[in-house]
DNA sequence: CTGTATCCACTGCGATACTG
DNA sequence: CAGTATCGCAGTGGATACAG
């Protein structure tokens, strides 16, 4: 089996594309990679549970693809943020997602017609 | 929710890019786009059970990203191939993959080192 | 040869409650 | 605010047996 299969199952948890494009593309998925804070990101990512939230983070600050920074303010201040190998990662990833709006539509009516 | 996801969520099955990988790049992994027998891919894939590999086949033939052809001889023959779209989401998840190729070692350092 | 059907273990994931 | 801990379900996926 290819190794590189062992990264391609980390990137293609259920969540990590999420995270990942609301790092590196900002709220409205349109814009610039900015970091964000533990609260934005789970009020962006509505459908992912705190749990969810947390352990992808974790995963993902692990391999070294985003970076936790904690300010001691109080209450205390989290922010995630791309590093440079997740920016790249970011990057590669939008062009799956490119193909996956430009042939949306020709997939979903495949699936119905068949 | 990003529109796209649904379609990543699909793209990003366990066995998909192994079975698109195959079929893409045949037996070897590095050579040119052909069809594959079912046992063909039975074997190259030798850690997917006979149940994943037919649905995933299912799956990925109903999204109409590869087309599946029989042919009445005794035994009966079954080949898989990529469609046209099928080839394009191959083409996008090269780069994917080669990234996976490329950082494989940064993340497990890291990963290790954390 | 190319599947389909059934059973079963594992775990991904959500809900909830609690901590620093 | 930013987590951690625990419980429980539902879906994923493997093994095996059977069928066209």
């Amino acid at each position: 089996m290819c190794p590189s299969h062992q990264l391609l199952a980390r990137i293609s948890g259920k969540w990590v594309a999420l995270i990942m494009s609301a790092l590196g593309s900002g709220p409205d998925c349109a814009g610039d990679p900015r970091p964000m804070r533990y609260s934005e990101l789970a009020r962006l990512l509505a459908g992912v549970s705190q749990k969810m939230l947390t352990q992808t983070l974790r995963a993902l600050e692990q391999d070294g693809l985003i970076s936790r920074t904690v300010t001691p303010t109080v209450p205390v201040t989290v922010t995630y943020e791309l590093t440079e190998l997740g920016l790249s990662l970011h990057e590669t990833m939008r062009g799956l997602k490119r193909w996956a709006e430009t042939h949306m539509d020709e997939v979903f009516a495949h699936r119905a017609g068949s």
